[in-house]
RNA sequence: GGGCGUUUAGCUCAGUUGGCUAGAGUACUACAUUGACAUUGUAGGGGUCACUGGUUCAAAUCCAGUAACGCCCACCA
């Protein structure tokens, strides 16, 4: 006696308890040694600065539909699981942490070592939080291989990257504006400042032009000036050019000739610049500051002749070098530098303006762009006969090597590698992998540090870089030049760095590497290279990157740039990139806005399985897809759909329309009044999910408790009855499809076509038609084995339903399945994906549907007229004999499902006289209504349906009448177009006969 | 400013290479209730395919333009 199902699924045990259950059972972790072709993803890993959002959980999701799908066809499946340690965020995240502690932190006095240490202890609490949110999803990773990218495993790969690109010259060290705090005296990335509008001024000066004069001078002719504005006077000081565009009429006589920076005396160019200089902007020409503002010193990279002069110290004061102006703070040394333009007569107009300033979000103090020490990788082409970098990776996607689903990305990510620009990879941070580079800080100066320097450790680094360990330029002793760089492959090479750092003549770089620098190695990075082991030699190049179009370039383009070095071959084949997730306004879902939603508030409601089909059904080949949010109301349940004005926590409290009391709307900020319950956030999105699941539990809890007696036998398929092979047919093709959708990355197509075939299909119609056939064996094989198949099917999208329904499958029927029965695995994750594609049988598909045809008009004549469904209905179907026959052998299923006393089918039949119809190409079927009939009405909607056929038939023959439609459309759809204006033409004239007579009455 | 994309039922979205009366889910309406499932069943109503023009025998689909919205990148003396 099978097991009686409860009568509602519920997600919560089954995930809990599948979970430990495919653990131990080991099912996804990849072994090498075994066969099957492999099937590789690597997660992108999540960063480790707080919880999984929703954008996971669609990323997941679909790599583990790939991973779970691609399993089940009998690869070798590695899901790589891991984390980021994404350098500025992270560190940001534990240093506000420390602030909120301690309101006097200070970067600097903390400490590196002691900083590092505590954000390694926040990764730990966050990654095992992630890594424990990836579980309870389901995604069927190899947690045994999991990685992070700051871990030994993935150090060792980033090293040994660094150092053949300094070995090779692709690595190098220049100069770059960053944004400096000069209070904490350390820059700041962009994501640590914030704009604010400020009350500043406009200045307008001019400079002397020289050998030039007016040239409406008077006899003794006065000096030309030429006038420019700007927000920022002290930076006059740096000034090494002016600057106009190339067509601006005014100042084409003045182009190539020279200036005078009154307070410097420098003698300063005056030079066109068109993405500079902006005629209809001030007076169109602006002074050139390469060293304090990024415009200029973009401008300068285009003109390098002009020079560079940085005019500030750390802390913000004025370089020495600068006369009187040496030593003043910047803000000092404006009002100076304004004072002195004024004394000369050159100071034009001062207006008060609303300036945007960027401030750095530590000290509140505004940033000053700042000219320092950077490294960057070279990514142009080259003259030796190395490849530049950008060009590989250019190749490696117009070769074909790498595919991008949908197409159009490959787009994005060539135009943005085509600009070939150089990758800033140092960040001035604490939390990262350091720069593994030495530099010389100081000059030999007794004879006992000059015999070192240039003897003992000259001679021990030629030995080194001869071993591979350390990479410099050659000369003939290089130690005697001023600066001087070296990379050190291992840094806990000893040997090597005590050497360097005896008498302290070598000091290491303080910077570590931009987080993508190590996120770029992760395909191979995680497989153990630089060692050759048997996971790299067997996995990769992976198969499949998922991911979202924002890190197109940052992240896959490096990717793909680093593999072709590294390895002389692709990361991955694929590249998948999923819509983005917005709100129900078509805004980004984002943790400021708090328009997000939480994946375990959808997976507590709606439980795991439903959560992933909703992500699956969502997943179209559109760039963006809308998830209106809800707050579900703490004390009552009701769901209210969130408003725009509710974002950015304007609306810090709401009252629920349905119970009136209060409640905190759901979203990412910390409660501020613990009295007021905080509301969990909804989509309706997922109920779609959640009632499927639900379809298809109940769904096997009938078929198990009609499964007595069930015996596995083999299935001739030609000689079941048409249900039956209707239904294996339609699982068939269904299975042909979704294997089709999903080597497609048609996410949202394979969930709907199980969606369809389960609850439509299956369910609607041969599970009712199953009951008029009540413990017939062979009904009783196909219900087991069409079920055996739709579990294999939906396993991909929804893992933990299929393996509870699967286990009680098991129990009842081991043996299942067809056209052989066979013993089935004992999980469903390791279970044979269908291949059926061999009991696809059209012919059976037209009976079945004719069929559908009559029994939905029956329904709906008996809806039309209101009877009652117990009432059991008279019909006459006149029809040919072939179809007669078709409906004769369906006619148990006829009279169930559309509630029939008898059945009379045939060319010959006679139709009651009061009697409502439904007429089509095949048949003519009417149910006797016999006192129930308003003719009046039923004339009517005859009239109606004539007209509507006419209608058709006009248009229809308008075309044949088109002599251009006739000649130039293909000819079997003329003859198909003239087919059809018959057969309608033969409706009107059956509706026209039957109007007649209820006209009569 | 540059690039990419979107606009189809009240809402969220399908609609393949142009070709029968443009589909689904949801919401809505009516009816149904101890027989797997109300997280259900049966049936129904609901569309100027953003707008303008063009190509074509034929346009939701192809082309050009317009508008609104979204994302990425660049930039704002």
């Amino acid at each position: 006696m099978p097991t009686e199902l409860p009568k509602t699924y519920e997600p919560k045990d089954a995930q809990a308890k599948w979970l430990k259950f495919w653990d131990e059972k080991g099912y996804f972790r990849a072994d090498p040694a075994k066969p099957g072709d492999p099937y590789t993803i690597v997660i992108p890993p999540p960063n480790v600065t707080g919880a999984l959002h929703m954008g996971h959980a669609l990323n997941n999701t679909m790599q583990d539909i790939l991973v779970r799908w691609r399993r089940m066809q009998g690869f070798n499946t590695l899901w790589m699981p891991g984390t980021d340690h994404a350098g500025i965020a992270t560190q940001a995240v534990v240093e506000r942490l420390l602030l909120a502690e301690d309101k006097n932190f200070k970067r600097r006095e903390y400490g590196r070592e002691a900083l590092v240490a505590k954000i390694w202890e926040w990764k730990d609490k966050y990654e095992a939080r992630i890594l424990g949110q990836l579980r309870e999803m389901g995604a069927s990773c190899d947690f045994s291989r999991t990685r992070f990218t700051l871990d030994a495993t993935c150090a060792k790969a980033v090293r040994e990257t660094f150092f053949r690109m300094f070995r090779d010259g692709y690595i190098y060290r220049g100069k770059r504006l960053v944004n400096w705090d000069t209070q904490l005296q350390t820059s700041v990335s962009d994501d640590e400042t914030y704009t604010e509008t400020t009350k500043g001024g406009f200045w307008t000066f001019q400079y002397e032009v020289i050998g030039e004069s007016t040239p409406t001078a008077d006899a003794a002719g006065s000096p030309l000036f030429i006038q420019f504005s700007t927000t920022r006077p002290e930076t006059m000081l740096g000034d090494t050019a002016l600057c106009v565009h190339p067509s601006d009429e005014r100042y084409q006589h003045l182009i190539g000739k020279s200036v005078t920076q009154p307070h410097t005396g420098r003698i300063i160019p005056i030079i066109a610049d068109g993405q500079l200089a902006d005629p209809e902007l001030g007076t169109g020409c602006v002074k050139v500051t390469p060293a304090h503002d990024p415009n200029d010193y973009a401008c300068w990279t285009r003109h390098p002749e002009i020079g560079i002069i940085n005019i500030l110290n750390p802390d913000g004061t004025i370089a020495a070098g600068f006369g009187e102006y040496s030593g003043l703070d910047r803000t000092k040394a404006r009002a100076a530098v304004v004072a002195k333009m004024e004394e000369l007569g050159q100071f034009i107009d001062k207006q008060d303006r609303d300036i945007p300033l960027p401030y750095s979000d530590r000290s509140k103090t505004p940033i000053e762009p700042f000219l320092s020490d950077q490294w960057f990788i070279s990514m142009a082409d080259r003259d030796d006969s190395k490849p530049g970098l950008a060009q590989l990776a250019i190749d490696a996607v117009t070769s074909g090597k790498v595919k991008f689903f949908p197409e159009r990305y490959a787009k994005t990510y060539l135009d943005w590698l085509g600009e070939k620009r150089d990758w800033c990879i140092s960040r001035q941070l604490w939390w990262g992998h350091r720069i593994p580079v030495w530099t010389k800080v100081k000059t030999a100066q007794s004879d006992e540090e000059k015999a070192w320097l240039h003897g003992s450790l000259f001679e021990a680094m030629q030995e080194w870089k001869s071993q591979g360990r350390v990479s410099y330029r050659d000369s003939a002793d290089p130690f005697s030049e001023g600066q001087f760089l070296v990379c050190v492959q291992d840094e806990a090479d000893s040997d090597v760095v005590d050497a360097m750092e005896k008498y302290g003549f070598f000091e290491r770089d303080s910077d570590v590497l931009d987080t993508w620098f190590s996120s770029a190695l992760w395909p191979f990075s995680t497989l153990g290279w630089p060692e050759q082991t048997a996971d790299l030699a067997r996995y990769y190049p992976t198969s499949t990157l998922c991911t979202s179009r924002d890190i197109i370039t940052l992240w896959v383009a490096r990717m793909v740039l680093m593999g072709e070095y590294n390895l002389g071959e692709v990361p991955f084949r694929q590249v998948y990139i999923h819509p983005a997730l917005q709100d129900g306004f078509g805004e980004r879902m984002s943790k400021t806005k708090g328009n997000g939603l939480d994946p375990l508030d959808i997976i507590e409601l709606y439980g795991t399985d439903a959560m992933r089909y909703g992500m699956a059904a969502i997943a179209t080949e559109t760039q963006d897809i809308r998830l209106p949010v809800m707050n579900v109301c703490p004390h009552c349940g009701a769901q209210i759909p969130v408003k725009q004005e509710h974002m950015y926590m304007r609306t810090k409290k709401l009252a629920c329309p349905q119970c009136k009391q209060n409640f905190r709307p759901g979203g990412p900020w910390p409660s501020d009044d613990p009295e007021l319950k905080t509301a969990k956030q909804a989509s309706d999105r997922f109920e779609v999910g959640r009632n499927f699941a639900n379809k298809m539990w109940n769904a096997t809890r009938f078929i198990l408790m009609n499964l007595d007696g069930y015996t596995p036998a083999p299935l001739v398929i030609v000689e079941l009855p048409t249900e039956d092979r209707w239904i294996v047919s339609r699982l068939a093709t269904t299975a042909s499809a979704m294997t089709a959708a999903l080597e497609n990355f048609k996410f949202a197509e394979a969930a709907r076509l199980i969606y369809e075939f389960t609850w439509t299909e299956f369910c609607d119609w041969y599970i009712e038609m199953s009951k008029a056939r009540r413990s017939d064996p062979t009904c009783q094989r196909v219900l087991v084995g069409v079920l055996d198949g739709i579990l294999r099917l939906v396993h991909p999208i929804m893992p933990f339903l299929a393996e509870t329904l699967w286990e009680y499958l098991h129990e009842a029927a081991t043996v299942r399945g067809f056209p052989t029965p066979a013993e089935a695995e004992e999980s469903v994750c390791i279970a044979r994906w269908p291949e059926l594609d061999a009991l696809i049988d059209d012919s059976t598909e037209t009976s079945i549907a004719r069929m559908q045809e009559l029994v939905r008009g029956v329904r709906e004549i008996r809806n039309r007229y209101q009877v009652e469904d117990k009432a059991k209905l008279e019909l006459v179907v006149k029809c040919s004999a072939d179809v007669a026959a078709e409906f004769t052998a369906l006619q148990p299923f006829i009279v169930q499902l559309g509630g029939i006393s008898t059945a009379t089918f045939g060319p010959d039949a006679v139709k009651p006289k009061q009697a409502g119809g439904v007429v089509n190409e095949a048949f003519e079927a009417s149910v006797n209504l016999e006192g129930l009939i308003d003719f009046a009405a039923e004339a009517k909607r005859t009239e109606k349906q004539i007209a509507d056929i006419r209608k058709q038939v006009g248009a229809m023959q308008g075309k044949l009448n088109n002599d251009s439609y006739v000649k130039n459309a293909p000819p079997e759809l003329v003859a198909e177009t003239k087919a059809k204006v018959a057969e309608l033409e033969k409706q009107i004239g059956t509706l026209q006969a039957n109007l007649k007579s209820l006209l009569a009455g």
